[in-house]
RNA sequence: GGUCCCAUCGUCUAGCGGUUAGGACGCGGCCCUCUCAAGGCUGAAACCCGGGUUCGAUUCCCGGUGGGACCGCCA
C-alpha cells in the first residue's frame, strides 16, 4: 500500500557521439529535479541504431557524466538489450489489432515522399497498408506500425510550454519494429519508460513533436503518461543550431578549454532556468532551489563571456592546493609532458592567492604561472618587450645594487624600490614594470614583491641580469 | 511546403494588468592601485510590429513578422 510516490526520472542520450552542451544540461537538470524531490535518476543509453551507436561514444558520454559531477541511481540501462521486450509488445499491439503489418518498401516510400513533397503535401506515411489483408503481402519483409487515431486531437500536457494540440490527422502510422523485427525508437523509449516507473519525462524540446506519437503508444498499451517537461534547446553564439562550427560542444571539450565542472553547472542551469535575480548558484542551493515550473521557454544562446565571468568566480573559490593539482593534471596532459617539482609545486600553491584573482579559465592560470615552475632568464612576450625598451633597461641596471644590497622580502624589496624611484623621480610603476618583466617575461603578475620574495634571491637576480643593459 | 514551439537591453534573464521595466555578463567613466585582475560607485543599453480586450497593456486574445524544432525501417 505503501506506494512509492518519489519522481523517476531519466536522461537518455544515444551513443552516437560525445556529449554535447545541449545533453549535459538536459542530464543536469533532471539530475537536479530527482536530487531536488528526493527522486530517483537513471542514464538509459539508446542504442538500438546499430549502426551508428559505438562503444567510444558511450564512453565519452560516461566520462562527460562523471566530469559534470552527476551520478546516477541503478545500473546503466542499454536499449538494445531490452529489444525482446519491445517485440513482445509490438506483437501484443498486433495481436490487438492496433498496429499492423506494412510491406511498402523504402524505395516505394521515397517515391511517395518525393510525389508529396513535389505536390507541395505534407509529407507522411499515406496508411497504404493500414487496412490491407496482410495475405496479400505474401513473405515479403514488412515493418509492424502503430495503428494511430486519425480523427481527433492528441494533447501533450507540458510543464513548461502549457497544452500542446496536435491534429491526429497529422500524426501518420509511425514503425514500430523494422523489417529486420529491431524496435525503433519510438517504441523504446516508451516501452523502457514505462518499464522503469519514469514519472517525469524531461528532455531536448526537439522531442516535442515526437511526443504526441509516443502518446499515441502509450495510449494503445493503456499505460500511464508520465509529465513531460520540454527544455527549449541551446543555440551557438549567432543564434544558429548549435553545430560544430562553433567548435568546442563536446563537455570534455570545456574540461580541456580549462573550466570547472561547478562553473557548468552554474552556467547551464541558468541557461534556460532562474531562480529571481540569482546568478551565483552553487550545486547545493540548486538543488534546494530546483523545479521544473521555472525552466523558461524560450531558446538560449551560449556566451562565453559568462562563461568566462562565472568560471573566474569559482576559480577563485577554489582552494589553492586544488588548483596546483588542476595545473599540474593539466601540465603532465601536454606534449610533451612537462613535470613539475616539488618545489615548483610548492611555489605555485604559495602564489596561488595572487595568481587565481587574474584567471578565467585553468588554461589561463596555467600559462600566467609559468614563471614559477620554469627556472632562468625570461623568454619575454610581445608586451612585455615593449616594456623593456633600451631607458628601461638601464633603469633595471641601477635599480639592481640597491636591490642586491636588500633584505630579500616583499616588504624590504618594496621599500627600497619606493626609494629608488622616488630618488630617481620616477614613479612606482617606472621602476616595478621593467623588473616584472624581466622576473615574468610578462607585463601583468601577481603583486610583483611578493613574488620576487616567492622566487628567491638568487633566482630572481639571474633573472634581472639577463635584462639589466 | 506541413505541423509545432518561441519572441524584454548585444547576451542570459526578472516581471506573472498600474514598476522611474530590475539583476547579471559584456561595453564606457570614476575610485582603488607596482601591472593585470578582483572590488566599489556610476553611465549608455530592451518590452518585434499591427489590431483588439480593459479605465489601463511588456503582461491577456488574434493576426503578421522574425527565429527555431520536427516531418527516416536515426535517436
Amino acid at each position: 500500500m505503501t506506494e512509492n510516490k518519489k519522481p523517476v526520472v531519466r536522461f537518455a542520450p544515444s551513443p552516437t557521439g560525445y556529449l554535447h552542451i545541449g545533453g549535459a544540461r538536459t542530464a543536469l537538470f533532471n539530475w537536479l529535479f530527482a536530487k531536488a524531490t528526493g527522486g530517483t535518476f537513471l542514464l538509459r543509453i539508446e542504442d538500438t541504431d546499430r549502426e551508428r551507436s559505438t562503444p567510444e561514444a558511450v564512453e565519452a558520454i560516461l566520462n562527460g557524466m562523471a566530469w559534470m559531477g552527476l551520478d546516477w541511481d541503478g545500473q546503466t540501462v542499454y536499449q538494445f538489450a531490452r529489444a525482446g521486450r519491445h517485440r513482445a509488445v509490438a506483437q501484443q499491439l498486433l495481436a490487438e489489432g492496433k498496429a499492423y503489418r506494412c510491406f511498402a518498401t523504402p524505395a516505394e516510400l521515397d517515391e511517395m515522399r518525393a510525389a508529396q513533397k513535389a505536390a507541395g503535401k505534407p509529407m507522411k506515411y499515406d496508411g497504404r497498408w493500414r487496412d490491407r489483408d496482410p495475405a496479400e503481402g505474401g513473405d515479403k519483409p514488412y515493418v509492424v506500425r502503430i495503428k494511430g487515431r486519425d480523427t481527433g486531437t492528441t494533447v501533450v500536457n507540458d510543464v513548461v510550454l502549457g497544452d500542446v494540440v496536435f491534429q491526429n490527422d497529422q500524426l501518420d502510422d509511425m514503425i514500430l519494429l523494422r523489417s529486420d523485427g529491431t524496435p525503433t525508437y519510438m517504441l523504446a523509449v516508451v516501452v523502457d519508460d514505462h518499464d522503469m516507473g519514469v514519472t517525469h519525462v524531461i528532455r531536448g524540446a526537439d522531442h516535442l513533436n515526437n511526443a504526441a506519437r509516443q502518446l499515441q503508444i502509450i495510449e494503445a498499451m493503456g499505460w500511464p503518461v508520465p509529465v513531460y517537461a520540454h527544455v527549449p534547446l541551446i543555440h551557438g553564439p549567432d543564434g544558429a543550431k548549435l553545430s560544430k562550427r562553433h567548435g568546442a560542444l563536446a563537455v570534455e571539450a570545456y574540461r580541456e578549454m580549462g573550466y570547472l565542472p561547478e562553473t557548468m553547472r552554474n552556467y547551464l542551469l541558468r541557461l534556460g532556468w532562474s531562480h529571481g535575480d540569482d546568478e551565483i548558484i552553487s550545486t547545493a542551493q540548486a538543488i534546494q532551489w530546483f523545479n521544473l515550473e521555472n525552466i523558461g521557454k524560450s531558446p538560449a544562446r551560449m556566451d562565453f563571456k559568462k562563461l568566462d565571468n562565472l568560471n573566474g568566480h569559482y576559480i577563485r573559490e577554489t582552494a589553492d592546493y586544488t588548483l596546483t593539482a588542476e595545473i599540474v593534471a593539466l601540465l603532465a596532459r601536454q606534449t610533451p609532458p612537462h613535470v613539475l617539482t616539488e618545489p615548483a609545486r610548492e611555489r605555485l600553491t604559495k602564489a596561488m592567492p595572487g595568481l587565481k584573482e587574474r584567471a578565467k579559465t585553468l588554461v589561463e592560470l596555467s600559462s600566467a604561472a609559468d614563471f614559477l615552475y620554469t627556472d632562468g632568464p625570461r623568454a619575454l612576450d610581445a608586451a612585455a618587450e615593449k616594456v623593456l625598451t633600451p631607458d628601461a633597461r638601464s633603469t633595471l641596471a641601477r635599480t639592481l645594487p640597491v636591490l642586491e644590497a636588500t633584505d630579500w622580502s616583499s616588504q624590504a624589496l618594496e621599500t627600497a624600490a619606493r626609494s629608488f624611484a622616488e630618488a630617481n623621480g620616477l614613479k612606482l610603476g617606472g621602476v616595478a614594470q621593467p623588473l616584472r618583466a624581466a622576473i615574468t617575461g610578462k607585463t601583468t603578475s601577481p603583486p610583483l614583491f611578493e613574488v620576487m620574495a616567492l622566487l628567491g634571491r638568487e633566482e630572481s637576480l639571474i633573472r634581472l641580469r639577463a635584462f639589466a643593459g
